[in-house]
DNA sequence: TCCATCATATAACATATGTGAGTGCGAGGC
DNA sequence: GCCTCGCACTCACATATGTTATATGATGGA
């Protein structure tokens, strides 16, 4: 049953057959806990294993030599952190745990297994990786074309239906475990300019942030802001 | 044979079967060629067919409602423009050829059949989505955190090495069909700007640029600048 | 041959965002 | 109960990049 968050992902996608469920679970060779603020994976390994994210929050990161460190993906539960590490071999980014982090592991060899016997399953494994390609595709837009301002309320909008998919909203709050600087990060920003963006949303009563604790308040207004539109998340059930 | 230029990349990956190689080539239900500044996929379109590049460059794009523009991918000879449309369905983004294109349609129903029949075509496949979104992380790092200048040099460097990695370089220069337009909103910079990081470039002697060709004088300081290591582009040869 | 169009190039100016420094608060260690 | 330490927050100032406008030259159509 430890699969559950991730049953529940790809199921957004497309029917599970009860096969193809305890194929997944069987897949799952064992439990790791890694503490907030260390590598899950780290740059330049080779994995012969990927980390399917069951509870906390985590970052795919790159850092330059001299520090400076961009955030490439946000991860909450349900995510496959590293899928792609199964074929691409070599990890051209670090995986952080921003949270304590619950994590199934999963050996590439049942990869292998189950793309040579379970062909629909495997599609939805591939599909998973292409919803990150969109996610990531999305993020280029909102750096390229959108104002800082924009870009936040934009990465929270997307953070909040990623959550609310995997159940974990409660009303219209969402936990948000990321310092400043690592939202600064995130979003390609300052440190500085994150805090002044935070209070100029907040100001415009569009959100609050307390502790952990992220509220939207006015969900529309804070879409227009971000020009937000949902559709390349793929939350929507087709047959694949 | 007009699967040539996949060929050629995919076996840059890993080795294919000649069985492999047949279907892959039988997998083409027509070739279809596009005129320059015209769609290759609109966005929203739900095709039912993917597009393999065999000879001209292509970009994916978005577009806001204010005209504002961000180019997420170029395309090179040897690349599936829309290959994740077969398990994404709805196209995020539109594709737009950037000079007259050559294309090798791929019906989906080919691709599920190879998915059904061919575990390590399938494997190759995936991957080449993989590589795409490679690309797309560290385009996101170098939007993020590279000044102007170094973003630009980043994407010569990388440009240059794929165009290298399928035969289309010359020597030190490979065509560049980009406008200073297109180039920005490839770049998330202004056209202006986008002429001052040029001139830059050209008065450092890291680069020429004139009409079409672009030459890169030297190598050496300019992936200095852009501060590029080739590793995400997965250029080496591994068993997958 | 002329004209319209488009791309490059440059200038003057505006502004969004970065930088460096410092304050204050709250949590955790001893 | 004190002392760090990290984090949020703010200020003054620096600068990279955007904006608007204009000139110039190449290209292709009528």
């Amino acid at each position: 049953m430890s699969g559950g968050p991730l049953l529940l992902k790809l199921e957004q996608h497309d029917r599970l057959s009860d096969e193809e469920k305890r194929v997944l679970e069987n897949a799952i060779s064992r439990i790791r806990v890694v503490e907030a603020d260390e590598d899950i994976v780290h740059e330049g390994d080779h994995p012969s294993e990927s980390n399917l994210l069951l509870d906390g929050f985590a970052a795919r990161y790159k850092i330059f030599s001299n520090g400076r460190r961009q955030i490439t993906a946000i991860h909450v539960p349900g995510d496959f952190v590293d899928l792609h590490s199964f074929l691409l071999r070599a990890m051209d980014h670090g995986v952080l745990a921003l949270t304590p982090c619950r994590i199934a592991v999963v050996p590439h060899t049942m990869l292998e297994r189950i793309t040579a016997e379970h062909p629909h399953l495997t599609r939805l494994l591939w599909l998973n990786t292409l919803v990150d390609g969109a996610i990531h595709r999305e993020w280029l837009t909102a750096m390229g074309r959108l104002s800082a301002t924009a870009h936040m309320a934009h990465f929270i909008c997307e953070l909040f239906l990623r959550l609310n998919a995997v159940g974990r909203t409660d009303g219209d709050t969402i936990q948000l475990p990321l310092t400043q600087a690592e939202l600064g990060d995130t979003l390609g920003l300052s440190t500085v300019h994150v805090n002044r963006v935070l209070q100029e949303l907040r100001k415009e009563g569009l959100i609050r942030w307390q502790g952990d604790a992220l509220t939207i308040l006015d969900w529309e207004r804070l879409k227009t802001v971000g020009e937000f539109t949902p559709t390349y998340l793929n939350l929507q059930h087709e047959d694949r």
